[in-house]
DNA sequence: ATCGGTATTTGACCGCGGTCAAGAAATCCG
DNA sequence: CGGATTTCTTGACCGCGGTCAAATACCGAT
């Protein structure tokens, strides 16, 4: 029911990624390094290749609002195909991390590739969905619930996790404050449905139910 | 410094649309008749010719989330480039709207076409674009603030403004309810900044300057 | 181990916007 | 037209999550 990540990121053909290969750059970036600004001119799209990149927009008044977590796999900052445009959105490292960098004309040529612009598209049309559909998490759903929602699409289904994320990059993710986290953690800690120690969660399958 | 829809969207060129009317069908539809169902297999995806169509997710529970108000000349509902995608969202015309209908394979065939591919691309891109921003607007904003970008996006940024909504749709296209509304027009009207009389609304320029 | 910065927790407070209910106003239609 | 249905408004209430402040835990660097 609930689509996760892998459905609709990353899903890339061993082929395309195969002739990405051929024209990135790899960089590597140390946690809380920033990749680009809201508002620079974009030279390359990026794959993730390993860590964690937080996609976010900052508001005038200093706040950030988090878009995406970007998993590795993923592809991201293909608004770069456009001359001219420029990032919607702030990228950093929420740990080190390796990215393949794909300057804008390689991208822009491997289009004319049938196969490849195949999957490009499978993968642009995935992000919308996944946009569309945290927007529609915001405007429904409680924290609680944002919460669980994002530890399925992030981690999948499954009673273990491993964290890869501070709580305040969550809370992040889940367009929530860290106190409020923290205060709902408690809360489903003490019932026992969600408990999250050093860097291992444990969810009850109870929580999978939705609602 | 704000886009409006027009930068984003409806932004093929005339020659794209001109293809494009070659393989569409065109189809007239009343005020609240439905163009497809959020799950229904995607057999085409549209462009908007006159009127205007409110594509939202519905919750199990019965309430409804919309994602999108369709202007006149964007497209919509893409997704159909893939086969066996289903629709994320429903599509309802919120008036007595004309629709082209373009045939799924139809539509990949022009993609071979590099004009047109660009084009298709910008458009899908801006449409992300916009989806950030407004998952960054509903998590930002104020009502006050998301009813002003509302129509800053929509009608641009204009005094007079002739409105084709209901105030209903309105308040579901910013994520709230319908007394909200009323009431936040209320206060806005008292402090003549925004007079919503029939369908014609007045703005007052000093709302423009965000915040 | 120690220091300094960052992350996390907890408490107190409160305002925005949701909910429920009841009228008023507008619109639809036979 | 007149009656029905939908939309819009207004009131009363209240809970979720934000804000501010302070204490504590954690972590990397020396």
């Amino acid at each position: 029911m609930v689509a996760t990540v892998d459905d609709v990121f990353g899903n890339l053909s061993q082929r395309s990624v195969a002739k990405l290969a051929t024209v990135q750059r790899e960089r590597t970036y140390n946690a809380h390094s920033i990749l680009f600004v809201q508002g620079d001119e974009g030279r390359d799209a990026y794959r993730l290749l390993s860590g964690s990149v937080r996609l976010f927009r900052s508001t005038t008044d200093g706040r950030e609002v988090t878009v995406h977590m970007v998993k590795p796999g993923e592809l991201f900052a293909e608004i770069v195909l456009f001359e001219r445009e420029t990032y919607p959105v702030s990228a950093v490292a929420t740990e080190r991390s390796v990215v393949a960098a794909i300057p804008r004309r390689a991208l822009y040529r491997l289009l004319d590739d049938g196969e490849f612009r195949d999957d490009f598209l499978r993968d642009l049309v995935g992000k919308m969905r996944l946009l569309s559909e945290q927007l529609y998490v915001l405007a429904t759903m409680d924290v609680r619930r944002r919460l669980i929602r994002f530890f399925q699409v992030r981690y999948g289904q499954q009673a273990t996790v491993h964290v890869d994320l501070s709580k305040k990059d969550v809370a992040a993710a889940i367009s929530v404050r860290p106190e409020t986290l923290s205060r709902v953690l408690a809360r489903l800690e003490q019932e026992r449905l969600f408990v999250w120690q050093g860097r291992t969660v444990t969810i009850d399958a109870a929580l999978w139910d939705d609602r």
